[in-house]
DNA sequence: GGGCCGTCATACCGGGCGGGTATCGCACCA
DNA sequence: TGGTGCGATACCCGCCCGGTATGACGGCCC
């Protein structure tokens, strides 16, 4: 199977509509039909049911889609990892110095990064640390397919399968409230108590291809601008404890009696081979 | 990157000539040469140092080897699982139940995996379980690349990295001997010691690509042959505690004092999506 | 219910590229 | 200095990918 009728199939998985997957990959759409058309053949399996608004997966369409974006993220990850190795490596000689490039999500974990690039930077013979700050849920796909080597990410929200980590922080969520609500006083709450408190809606979320979920919340994009409708007595919006330095008048802080811990982790692809990479895992292991 | 590209650099990288490569491949050798230095140009990276005597590889050849051969598994795991899909649930209805596909080494953890076998199929809703028993070091590769679907591995002689996994049973290591040996009458020994018991080497397993490392003692193919060997006194082997049971006469057992412990654990891709795997891995945590 | 629309499949054509054979350039070696 | 072994180059052919034009078919609306 080649990568090319991977990344149509994927395509038109993820469309669910051939026209619009030919007019996403640049093509005709006959030519796109006839692809996945040569590819069931050669599966000998059905991929698509095609009706009269569109196509729809087979149980195998299902695990093809599945299993084939990983192995395009993983097929990428070659690629960029191969580039990179001889533009950092400078091929010849000629210059540039190898890298690592490290992904975290913005406005999070921020003292840990902090303490980690310093105490790296430190180390007899580390390497630059390229960071890279991202939205939300983006950091998994990213160390997927070689766009970063290592990440700074929290479970249980990020999904950490197949990586090798260590665990750099677990902490436990607050409550974020405007000063002077009613559940400001208490000692703790649940949280369904949490979700469901009369004219405060808790923000949504990003969903790793970047909609939101349905619901009445705001959408989270900048945690400053939460914290100010959260001060404005518009939301409240739950956050692990590290958070609450950075918080200012304006907030309560409430226990969660029952979220689960967040645990930060440094996370790497397990087959690893860049010194940078090893360098600054071995690092944060210290810290 | 197309898949045929990576599939020609490995066969190079692994040949180190493009010759015996493109036999390998089943073309001729001009149409590989091209199609290596067109990937070469595309990535603006030399993968390969020519010289008069074949092919050696440069750094980004060394990561591209690594990630390629990654990437080529996740391929070929799509495709096969895709296969699998569509002939285990019938395709229109047909026939053949789902299944799973279940590895482990031929004579190893016989014990826990008949357990486990009895204790899945008295489940309600278990599929049908390929057992496929294979020589050391293939179990991690055969996940990797969709010929199996869950595998029961030994930490830490596997490559567990990159899967999900359940600890099963750990165990300590034993120094087998022929029976009257001196060593015998040892409350314990050590590795090193056990490694140098003269006129009685222990033997040699394969690697993953099947090959053998260099040494005396005999190359390791079939435990009940290895086993006779120790009864004649030509060898000695180490192995883990559940062995015991299907030692027979003539044998001598001693505790290895420094030796790892020998974990045993059922391991699976972290985005399998299989009822069948889900259901085994439950049974095996409840064993 | 008949025309119309949307969607995917088929038919057909052209060009690029992958693969083959023949040959060259080059380094080592006897 | 010819021989040998290796990879690169030159050149040709045929397949397959991609494009345009058109067909088949189910819904939908008036």
């Amino acid at each position: 199977m080649e990568t090319r009728e991977l990344r149509y199939f994927v395509a038109v998985a993820e469309e669910g509509h051939f026209g619009r997957a030919a007019e996403r990959l640049g093509i005709a759409q006959p030519p796109l039909s006839r692809a996945i058309a040569q590819l069931e053949r050669r599966l000998g399996a059905d991929l698509l049911v095609r009706t009269h608004r569109g196509a729809t997966l087979t149980e195998a369409g299902e695990t093809l889609l599945h299993e084939g974006r990983a192995a395009l993220a993983a097929v990428e990850a070659a690629e960029r990892r191969t580039r990179r190795t001889v533009e950092t490596a400078g091929a010849g000689g000629s210059g540039g110095r190898p890298s690592v490039v490290l992904t975290a999500k913005a406005g999070a974990s921020s003292e840990v990064i902090a303490k980690l690039l310093d105490a790296y930077a430190a180390e007899p013979g580390a390497v630059e640390v390229d960071l890279v700050l991202c939205p939300p849920a983006q950091q998994s796909p990213m160390l997927r397919d070689g766009r970063a080597d290592v990440a700074i990410l929290h479970q249980p929200f990020d999904d950490v399968s197949g990586f090798d980590l260590e665990v750099l922080l677990v902490e436990e969520q607050l409550l974020i409230l405007p000063a002077g609500h009613a559940l400001s006083t208490r000692r703790s709450v649940t949280v369904a108590e949490a979700s469901s408190i009369p004219g405060l809606p808790l923000p949504r979320w990003p969903r790793v291809d970047g909609s939101y979920p349905e619901g009445p919340g705001p959408e989270l994009r900048d945690l400053t601008q939460v914290l100010q409708l959260v001060r404005l007595g518009r939301a409240a919006i739950v956050l692990p404890d590290s958070a609450r330095a950075n918080l200012r008048d304006g907030l309560a802080v409430v226990p969660l009696s029952d979220a689960p811990r967040v645990t930060t982790v440094i996370a790497w692809p397990p087959h690893s081979r860049s010194a940078g990479v090893a360098g600054l895992v071995r690092t944060a292991t210290r810290l």
